[in-house]
DNA sequence: CGGTCAACTGACAGTGGCTCGCAGTTCGGC
DNA sequence: GCCGAACTGCGAGCCACTGTCAGTTGACCG
């Protein structure tokens, strides 16, 4: 477990934080003028003035360095707090749409916009952001067991969890297919409508 | 779209299927005997006797000669064939369920076994089954909005079907993981189950 | 405020997955 | 049998990623 502590943030850290924002923004820069492929990590290190081993101390992964961002503990500590007054499905509607909605943009929306462009368009990134998916459903898998009692590892809640998240992969892609032109929340809302109701294909 | 036709098979074909069935064995041995990141491709080769050139000409990537398997196709087709009849998800039930459990042991159910182990603990592997689940979902919501004349892109149907692979893939996550101790067919009905009705967590 | 230690950074060498082009071989149809 | 197409092995090369080590810098404590 990663520590989701919210002390005031020394100026290492800060330092750390201000260098990945800064390497991001350069390779997606890189990116859109050559190709996710033909851009290296060694010349993005050259471009952004760090070597490429803290680019992988960074980020771990080339994939990371489009994918990373700041939100999902963030989101994982909303949906906790509101998993006591709440029931599960609700809670992650909230945190779905409300936190992710505002929080996600109140930084850069276009600089999410470009993120997500590699997220569905480049087969390694979204093969990446699936195994993020699978880790995110395990901690919701362990927090919804803490909070209700259920067994974390039982086939039922597995497959809530693994439907949730999927649909709200879903949303995502379908909000950049259709050209960012609705509203992500609404979007959302309706997927988990879909859901949450039940299927019916007739 | 790949050539689903099934004509007799030459001798061309019959020696490329040998072959790849033989490397996969090779591979597995190796992986158990030192783990998947410490077998190199160039040792699989060496074992198997091809040229690791074959090898990547086979299967494309490492994680592939572990996924790769004969059933992709024959699943598709048994979707196609038993939409006429049904509705999409009484027909993705008797595929997941009765083809799967049945083609898929009838050839060597240790094997299989052996091919889930490294799908669900080997990171990079689970990776591109996440990728494959995608192609599949694509292929199948064609498939159902050829039958029914939905939008193939719409946002019910990526979610609708994105709910039901997901779930298949918990079922195998959930049979793995409990030493396959209840028999496969069961569980997927159990999972399939849960999304069908909707979701409650109370 | 100065010293100490832990954490961070950059340079470097190495591994191996994967690609590409080429020359030789083998199967399939006429 | 014979021709063209598909396949195979070989060799060179690219680059993502890892581990190590020496040097530096922020954090903490007296």
């Amino acid at each position: 477990m990663t520590d989701t502590t919210m002390r005031p943030l020394g100026l290492r850290e800060r330092k750390k934080l201000k260098a990945m924002r800064h390497i991001q923004e350069v390779a997606l820069d890189l990116f859109d003028r050559d190709g996710y492929a033909h851009v290296t990590i060694e010349r993005i290190a050259a471009e952004a003035e760090v070597s490429p081993s803290s680019i992988y101390r960074y980020f771990g992964t080339k994939e990371m360095v489009v994918l990373w961002d700041e939100y999902d503990p963030i989101m994982l500590k909303a949906f906790d707090d509101r998993l006591a007054a709440k029931d599960p499905i609700a809670a992650l509607r909230e945190v779905l749409t409300d936190v992710v909605t505002t929080a996600m943009f109140e930084q850069d929306e276009r600089i999410m916009r470009r993120r997500m462009y590699y997220a569905m368009e480049e087969p390694s990134i979204r093969a990446a952001m699936s195994r993020q998916g699978d880790d995110m459903a395990l901690d919701l898998r362990r927090t919804i067991a803490k909070h209700t009692g259920r067994d974390p590892d039982g086939l039922e809640l597995r497959v809530v969890t693994a439907a949730l998240i999927s649909a709200f992969m879903e949303a995502l892609a379908y909000w950049h297919e259709t050209g960012f032109r609705d509203s992500l929340k609404e979007i959302v809302d309706g997927a988990l409508d879909v859901i949450e109701r039940g299927l019916r294909v007739e």
